[in-house]
DNA sequence: TGAACATATAAGCAAATAGTTATATACTAT
DNA sequence: ATAGTATATAACTATTTGCTTATATGTTCA
């Protein structure tokens, strides 16, 4: 019962950090590619810093993994994490976000840093 | 792509809804059976008004649909509505809430509406 | 070493959220 | 009609959220 309640609470948590579009496109591009945080700002045209805060919130809740190479630091979504299982099918039922990177590749600003 | 960006936005409203406690367990419960405000009022023990608005959400994205009977209106989950398959899977990986339900019947206080 | 670049953290702020109490609406039954 | 019960709406408030700008940390390379 404890767990279940834990359970229930965590899913609660998921689903809230997902309900955010920013954060969901995110999570949908980098279950299919890691991705780097200068790519997010390009994409989302926030600030560097309000992307960061993004990926520490996924980061904190174990969704995401993060690699660092060299300068940059990449992200990809965290397929050893016990609710891998629970996100997948709801990322499997969005609509490809890939259109965003190519429109990068095609901008060349996909380039300057992957 | 706009219809794309239009689902996108559309999903990260409901993972909005679903992305709180009170609402996910609703939900789940509503899932498998009609309930009533009251219900909920008991359960969750919030104000009746703060259970309403939480249904008020629901119904506005067309997460849930009510059926008056009589004096009460009873609320379930619209497996009419083009996402229901979105939110499907969610529910049935969360644990069951049916326990919340069995509690109310044996303090009796399930019987008073329903 | 120091300049340039990528990312993270801190602090602040406006908007959104989730509860509350007070009140209105709607149905039931005497 | 009126009293009692169930639900909805309105107005208010404290907290949370998601951005911003400013600054710190960490890596690369001349």
């Amino acid at each position: 019962m404890l767990q279940k309640s834990f359970e229930i609470d965590k899913a609660a948590n998921i689903l809230k950090l997902l309900g955010d579009k920013t954060r969901l496109t995110m999570m949908k591009l980098m279950d299919n590619h890691a991705c780097c945080v200068c790519e997010f700002v390009e994409i989302f045209q926030f600030s560097q810093p309000a992307v960061s805060q993004h990926l520490r919130k996924l980061k904190d809740l174990g969704l995401v993994v993060e690699e660092r190479k060299g300068q940059w630091i990449f992200y990809s979504v965290n397929k050893n994490n016990e609710y891998y299982s629970f996100i997948k099918p709801i990322l499997d039922q969005l609509p490809s976000q890939e259109d965003k990177l190519k429109e990068l590749e095609e901008k060349g600003t996909r380039i300057t840093c992957c």
